[in-house]
RNA sequence: GCCCUUGUAGCUCAGCGGUAGAGCACUCCCUUGGUAAGGGAGAGGUCUCGGGUUCAAGUCCCGACGAGGGCACCA
């Protein structure tokens, strides 16, 4: 007989198997109505499934997240429900949950259109008002099977043979719709109201481009209609935050057909790129870096040497001159191993951390290819540190620092650091890769930094640590790395002179700050919605006359400016203040400097922010102050002062 | 690379079988105006490219290329 223990800490003794939903009535007719699940002994349940054992048990609604996850997870059977009425050989495969929302991949003769998708919504709404119970059944794998396979479902018959043979499965039964999921699904479809199919796009089976394309229609729920609305507003207040919009509002870059993937930088665009450049240069000379430039095309035989032909050629690009094949560097690595292998080196030179904002060119599959973020020429922040094994967790401890350091006074405070371990196509022997993979855990764990492992997603040559950043719709993009090479050094030649006399390979370690500088500056803008902090914005300062008796002045001062090294412009036009305001407003210049009679007369500023402050009068000298002071406070969120 | 969507003036978009349209930007004129768009006039497009259907094609069909969203890939 069940005693169950509820989050209270009351205690209630049944005389016979009760389950949550009678359990909920007991408690009062309101969360009877409310109950989508229970949590029973830490597992989650049906709300008709019997409890037979002592239990403690929480009553799951759709104020909890799991909530709102089952009810995600139960539209997702909807799209099944609807899907076969409508399309009655649709065939269905998997309906999972995904973040703020869920998907069902679908195997379909036709393509489903936009249209399509609304019938499919339409028809998930008539069904909704049915009010209808979804029924569960336990049954054995058997009985499954043979369910599926009257209905005709050959991808649910996949699913049931990889489930083992002494398990059971759940039915769950929308009339006369049969899903198969280990639950836990709502009772009722009045639990289920607040949801918007999103997009159709395709998917492989199993996730393996080997297998056929399914249809896969996304789609988000909420708990309630509030939760939904602030979603779908929420996405469309990102779409204005889109590197690729901004980009072209602030005449940033561009790229076009003739050159897919690769980005032609307008002077703005570039004048970021440049203070980005600089700043790390700065901070790598800090760090007891060596700057280094290496060839752009470079031999075959060396790519087949390094490993990179035998895994990449078809990712390179390559040239040819007097029957030699070129490929065009799709990474440094190589290169710097050359410049390492010049002169004997001794145990004493190392660490030696040589870098290079090396431009690489890589041939990334079309549909890849995303604005800045995924592109086929890019730059990185590149260096590698040869060093001593001993030396390896000081190195990555100083360097995991440093990415922090620079992080910041970008702004950045969430950043998503995962450690990738050995893939299947890889070189070197297990044991290297045991000592690998521990420098790195052992490091990050030093630092009591909060990550995870990504197994099976290091480089062919190493494991790695990734610092990733997300862009306006939440997309992970990895920016920062460093990976262990115990490979690459070896098959280069690379070797030190060690205290004993002997010829030693050094470690290598590949590592870059912002990754590249094209995908670093595409999260900036998202991140800062285009509002970049003075000492990134490309354009510091605009002096705005009142009258064309004014210009000159504001020349003048524009000019001193950009003597000290700020950068400013001069807006003299035939235009009212008003017009000019509104104009570099949207141009996101940071401070906006009127200049009228009075102020020329007196020698003051009249000082307006970006986000429509006034800052009052002040004298030149004061206003310079507070631009100098502005632009060394870097990314505090506190902007503009 | 795969699936779907998509490609019209510098930008944002309308037009969807019958001799190319709007707003903004641009040029010129008027206006010299104090903190987010002053007024008027004008110029600007072989509708991504290549085929096809049709008396007639931005408009329908096929292909190529690019872009967008996913999937796969990501040294």
């Amino acid at each position: 007989m069940p005693i169950i223990t509820l989050p209270d800490g009351t205690q209630k003794n049944f005389s016979k198997p009760i389950s949550i939903a009678e359990i909920a009535a007991s408690i009062g007719p309101g969360l009877a109505n409310a109950a989508i699940a229970g949590e029973v002994n830490g597992d989650l349940l049906d709300v008709s499934i019997p409890i037979d054992f002592d239990a403690s048990i929480r009553i799951i609604t759709a104020k909890d997240s799991e909530g709102v996850d089952i009810i995600r997870h139960s539209f997702a059977h909807l799209v099944g429900h609807a899907v076969k009425q409508l399309y009655p050989t649709a065939k269905m495969a998997i309906g999972p949950v995904i973040e703020n929302g869920f998907y069902y991949d679908i195997s379909y003769k036709e393509s489903f259109s936009p249209e399509d998708l609304k019938k499919i919504e339409l028809r998930i709404t008539e069904l909704i008002k049915q009010n209808y119970e979804v029924k569960v059944e336990v049954v054995s794998k058997e009985v499954a099977r043979k369910t599926f396979k009257m209905r005709d479902e050959p991808y649910k018959l996949q699913i049931i043979d990889q489930i083992g043979d002494d398990e059971t499965i759940k039915l769950y039964k929308h009339l006369e719709y049969i899903d198969m999921c280990r639950g836990p699904h709502v009772p009722n479809t009045s639990h289920l109201r607040s949801f918007a199919l999103l997009k159709v796009s395709g998917a492989y089976w199993r996730g393996n481009s080997d297998n056929e394309m399914l249809q896969r229609i996304y789609g988000t729920a909420w708990g309630n209609s509030k939760d939904l609305k602030k979603y779908i507003n929420k996405l469309e207040e990102s779409e204005k935050r889109d590197h690729r919009k901004i980009g072209k509002k602030l005449n940033l870059f561009h790229t076009q057909e003739e050159a897919p993937g690769m980005i032609f930088w307008h002077p703005k665009g570039w004048s970021i790129y440049q203070v980005l450049e600089q700043y790390i240069r700065e901070i790598l000379l800090l760090n007891d870096y060596q700057e280094i430039k290496t060839p752009q095309a470079v031999d075959r035989s060396l790519w087949e040497k390094s490993g990179h032909w035998d895994k990449f050629k078809d990712d390179m690009f390559t040239t040819t001159s007097e029957n030699r094949e070129y490929a065009i560097k799709p990474m440094n690595c190589p290169c710097h191993i050359q410049v390492f292998n010049q002169g004997l080196k001794s145990y004493r030179d190392l660490p030696i951390r040589l870098s290079e904002f090396g431009s690489c060119h890589r041939n990334e599959p079309s549909g890849a290819l995303h604005g800045l973020m995924r592109v086929r020429n890019f730059v990185q922040d590149d260096a590698h540190i040869f060093c001593t094994e001993e030396q390896i967790q000081e190195e990555v401890s100083k360097f995991i620092d440093l990415v922090f350091h620079v992080y910041k006074s970008f702004g950045f405070d969430s950043i998503i650091i995962k450690l990738s371990t050995r893939p299947e196509k890889r070189v070197g022997s297990d044991s290297i890769w045991d000592k690998s993979e521990k420098a790195l855990e052992d490091a990050l764990n030093q630092k009591e930094l909060d990550w995870a492992f990504l197994p099976g997603e290091g480089a062919f040559y190493g494991p790695k640590i990734e610092f990733s950043l997300k862009d306006c719709l939440d997309r992970v993009w990895q920016c920062g790395t460093i990976q262990v090479d115990f490979s690459m050094p070896g098959r280069l030649g690379a070797s030190y002179i060690d205290e004993n006399s002997q010829r030693k390979e050094p470690v290598m370690l590949h590592r870059a700050i912002l990754g590249s500088f094209e995908r670093f500056i595409g999260i900036l803008i998202e991140e800062y919605e285009g509002k970049l902090p003075p000492w990134l914005a490309p354009i510091q300062v605009v002096f705005i006359g009142i009258t064309n008796r004014n210009s000159q002045a504001c020349i003048t001062l524009s000019n001193n400016l950009i003597k000290k090294g700020f950068r400013s412009i001069a807006d003299t036009r035939n235009e009212k203040v008003g017009y000019k305001i509104r104009e570099h407003t949207l141009q996101r210049i940071p401070y906006l400097i009127i200049i009228g009679d009075k102020e020329q007369d007196s020698g003051t500023v009249s000082v307006r922010t970006m986000d429509g402050k006034d800052l009052g009068v002040m004298t030149n000298e004061k206003f310079e102050e507070l631009l100098n002071k502005s632009i060394s406070l870097k990314a505090s969120k506190k902007i503009l002062i």
